[in-house]
DNA sequence: AACAAACTTGATATCGTTTTCAGATAAGGC
DNA sequence: GCCTTATCTGAAAACGATATCAAGTTTGTT
């Protein structure tokens, strides 16, 4: 009884399922669509058809005539680190719940060149939209090169003027975690920054805003990577500088760097000297001492990002901008200044 | 003198770069997928038509008359978590410099009719093959309803017969590393595994392989899940039992929930217990003490499974299976027992 | 110079759907 | 019962590319 595909024959099509139900193409198009009414009978008939051919419509057929797509393309300068993976996870989620399928694209470089030979076989796809990861400079690189005439998102960490955009306010969470290192009674906080997506970021930018409102010193940035242990050699240094009591990573892995460099040199966290890191990463809790960070809610950043992008794809105009603002998770590795610099 | 889309036209067709150039239609064709020869004058009058139109070609047309599909899909049970994403971004690049496009489905749950439904959109284009990451249920049921009449790659962690794969040699792994342990001098090794994909698992069957050979006990499985922090209650009780003086856990976010659980008892690591993990994340080396594991090429994975698949598209039938074996990675969180249990 | 072979080129068919349009049938109003 | 309106249905066109085939043009050989 259980129907297989024909001995040689390629997939059923949409005049296999007319055939068997006795019916017309449009009408068996018009059953699976449901864009107009078909009588009862017919419409069992043709669900029968389908059912026992096994068939499935081709979705480049469909697109190419009727010029809706449900197909959405995601654009990233890296898809394992953790905010990307998971605001990628975020989209896909959203996107299926709406029967869109999701398209990955790298982009490795911010050339111009490269860009446009990475995203040039996505952009040949029928798209109903593009979301691009604007955390750093391949992804803003990227959205620049996307043509205008498609609908397209940008996620980030900062507000900008002139796209469509969700962002996840880390200029804000940033300022409220050097507020709070402040408050502790350090007298200043220093930053060690990730590899910023434009000559600005937004957890910079908050970190200097806090310490000019407290009227204290601006130390040197610091650079890291996204290799975490680039954060060792960072932490040794900060570690002979007596002047250093807190510090403030532009990331959760760079954090455990620095922790671990500042612990080469002897010293003990939070004692004496704090670290805090940011994104809340699922071992910032587990780490030795337990990570005081801002949770950074990436897969919401990126259902945002979808449903944005799906407010222009359906003409409903909707809002341009959504933001939220992550929230400060206080653990073990910060606590007020004792015995150094003060 | 910069060309611009025409005010309210639709993307330029080939036809529109035809008209331009001043030639017909399949000339065009003939430029773009080079399949036959053209005049050099036409050739370059079809190219600066090209690029001044900012002409795409339609992959959705292209691929209904050609049959020939540019866009494979990715089914995986997850996309954040360190192995899975790592191996993601391997059949990524690996496809892209092929020119092919990626499409991403994710499976949350092995129950059929869910599975039908998360592969239903993808399934319906026109793909050239699927990529299976068989690393967990949702994986192994995913490929099990993945239609024949596709070619189909799946990515694990041991061998199976009937399937075309690219393999991890878990099992192998996770036997070297349990050799290593007992080599150290302890009495048996726990073992806390991750959520197995299907009854057994490659990285038990290696450790209790491993255990069988050198006539240790085989002491009771432990079962973690995928939460980094599901270790931590069992590395409470393994501490509270002085027969454990070495544990091998599945994964090394595992292992760093239950080397917290065991500090938490008060417990030093290496001295009173070791602990390994399996994967080499790359914070593994920043863990205190910097973690004993497995390192796993994932991204190689993916770059196999992708070469595997598109031999089976060019029709060069190529092999079946591509194995590896992960290397053992020593580092400070393992040691000879002293003290306890001996 | 004549013929064959090789190379270019365009007209037309084709892929598998949805859309448009018009015809057929059924239902409703007088 | 006749005309209008609403409901279903199918024929044909359309989407944007490649594939096929035959005609036209060169080139090469004798």
């Amino acid at each position: 009884m259980t129907s297989r595909a024909g001995v040689n024959s390629r997939n059923p099509t949409i005049s296999d399922v007319a055939e068997r139900a006795g019916v017309s193409v449009p009408t068996v198009s018009r059953v699976l669509t449901g864009a107009a009414r078909v009588s009862p009978a017919k419409r069992e008939a043709v669900e029968a058809a389908i059912a026992e051919l096994n068939f499935r419509p081709s979705a480049a057929a469909r697109v190419l005539v009727s010029r809706r797509p449900q197909t959405i393309a995601v654009v990233a300068g890296n898809t394992s680190r953790y905010g990307y993976a998971e605001t990628i996870r975020g989209i896909e989620m959203a996107a299926r719940a709406e029967g869109y399928t999701v398209m990955i694209t790298v982009v490795e470089s911010a050339d111009e060149v490269e860009v446009d030979r990475a995203i040039g076989a996505t952009l040949s796809q029928a798209l109903a939209g593009v979301v691009v990861l604007k955390f750093d400079p391949p992804g803003v690189a990227a959205l620049r090169r996307l043509s205008t005439d498609l609908p397209v998102v940008a996620l980030s960490g900062t507000r900008e003027t002139g796209v469509r955009q969700a962002v996840l306010d880390e200029t804000g969470a940033a300022e409220e975690l050097t507020d709070y290192l402040l408050g502790l009674g350090h007298r200043t906080v220093h930053h060690v920054r990730v590899p910023p997506s434009r000559r600005v970021d937004g957890r910079t930018t908050g970190w200097r805003r806090a310490l000019l409102k407290a009227g204290a010193p601006v130390p040197p940035l610091l650079d890291g990577t996204w290799a975490p242990n680039s954060g060792i050699a960072i932490g040794r240094v900060l570690a002979e500088d007596p002047e250093v009591t807190a510090v403030f990573c532009g990331n959760d892995e760079l954090a455990m760097g620095v922790m671990r460099g500042i612990a080469d040199k002897g010293l003990r966290i939070p004692a004496d000297i704090s670290v805090a890191g940011f994104d809340d990463h699922p071992l910032a809790e587990l780490w030795s001492p337990p990570l005081t960070t801002v949770e950074q809610d990436f897969e919401g950043l990126g259902r945002r990002g979808f449903e944005l992008l799906l407010q222009v794809v359906e003409g409903s105009g909707g809002r341009r901008f959504s933001s939220e603002l992550p929230r400060l998770v206080v653990r073990e590795s910060t606590a007020a200044p004792r015995g150094r610099g003060t």
